[in-house]
DNA sequence: GCAAAAGTGTTGAGAATACACCCATGT
DNA sequence: ACATGGGTGTATTCTCAACACTTTTGC
């Protein structure tokens, strides 16, 4: 039993899967793309590819998402860039997850802001953004399952999402760069799927330092008395959190 | 650019690398081995292996565990087994982080109690546990580093612990089947390297529901007056969480 | 004027802290 | 008797949730 015995290493592929998440009409979505190749051949599943020879894993994750959506980001700290928000999530390696051979795929979570393309044509395959009640609510079960293991994969992104910005700043990752803190609060109803007072959650947010800075602007885009624009602050960990409702 | 073509996939070799914690004597201790082989012979590293042919990646993780160990532990949800924890931590990947070849490491995180064997010899090589104090603290520029980047996987795996045992009972899989509140307590107090007040603690603990239930035996081995003795209770996450100081 | 969304003030309930104090054992 | 750790009571401080109320726009 010798360890590390570069004679006899058993191959295995990589892959870098992507549950690229955003808030789109109140609802959180999750980008899916449709397979034209077999196995699972017509269906959706998430974005992913191989992990090329020379590439880390946060690169090829990275470069998947620019491949799909135009968005740049790193994935190294779990850190945000032009808009988006990337790290890596769990790996899945059940020998049997896909039956054409042993692959690996380390999959990462992305959250970004609502994007002006409303089906990112990375490849010429059809792709499109999902509600995530849709995919992993517990009615429906005549919903179309995911290809691969990835309704488990989807399932833990969403989770991660739900459960990362309670503590950390990450919901500012679904805004535009400039946006209200009724828009904030917006997305942590779509997020969790509760609702929350929108007077004690102003206050929650703009007493936080570090999470909101005020951009200087006012806008009217929700109807109503105009509302001050903020900016992600450079705080990234929430102390106090935000409290979940009903937990 | 087409995807999964299994005829020009790039082959990498996985393994599994375990960060295993437990305490010992006030402090959090990590697992090390050492290398027997190039590269990076003679250097001290987490204990780890080739994932097999046709084994997941948390049994693999399971069976190197066992085979330094001697428990059984699952990894699957995040299960404590026999009286260890294991779970997924994360997955390294950098290109030439193996000088060999293209390694992928998926590290796992185990917690155990404190092993009746000092120096466990799943290998004939030696092992030993090392404070992590000694490891990774920010003074002691002397040390000697570990093998690969084991540095910065054992550096993960110990902020996960610190992080946590705040919002889950995972604590319990420190100590022994039957333990006391105090005991309890000093694991918090080593593993997040603070002093908590006792009251408090005791009050916070015992009135946390499924945290702990009484074995109803009382024990004097730390001194004073009996302390009565716990076992770990079936929750899993802690509501409210305990609170780190200073923070 | 009226609806709609933004923002402020106030109050009461519950949790965390700090610490005084008592309990039951070993030596 | 005294040291040692286990465990309870209590006052102060802080946070959170609930909700009344005011502000500023569009129509």
């Amino acid at each position: 039993m010798s360890r590390y015995d570069p004679s006899a290493f058993p191959p295995f592929a990589v892959t870098v899967d992507l549950v690229l998440l955003t808030v789109r009409e109140h609802e959180l979505c999750a980008l899916l793309v449709r397979r034209g190749e077999p196995p699972f051949q017509g269906y959706w599943a998430l974005p992913g590819g191989f992990v090329r020879p020379g590439e880390g894993l946060g690169e090829a994750a990275s470069r998947e998402l620019a491949e799909e959506t135009g968005l740049r980001a790193h994935a190294s700290p779990g850190q945000v860039m032009a808009g988006a928000h990337l790290e890596q999530l769990a790996t899945y390696g059940h020998p049997q997850r896909d039956p054409r051979m042993r692959v690996v795929s380390v999959a990462h979570l992305a959250l970004a802001p609502d994007l002006p393309t409303p089906k990112p044509g990375g490849d010429a395959r059809g792709a499109r953004w999902a509600p995530v009640s849709e995919l992993l609510g517990p009615g429906r079960t005549d919903r179309e399952p995911l290809a691969f293991d990835h309704e488990l994969i989807l399932a833990d992104g969403v989770e991660r999402a739900r459960s990362k910005i309670e503590y950390s700043a990450l919901a500012t990752a679904f805004c535009p760069e400039e946006f209200t803190v009724g828009e904030l609060r917006r997305v942590y109803e779509a997020v969790w799927g509760v609702v929350l007072d929108p007077r004690n959650f102003h206050r929650k947010v703009t007493g936080t330092p570090g999470f909101l800075v005020p951009s200087g602007g006012t806008t009217t885009r929700q109807g109503g008395r105009p509302a001050q624009l903020f900016k992600a602050g450079g705080a990234t960990v929430l102390n106090p959190p935000m409290l979940r409702p009903e937990s």
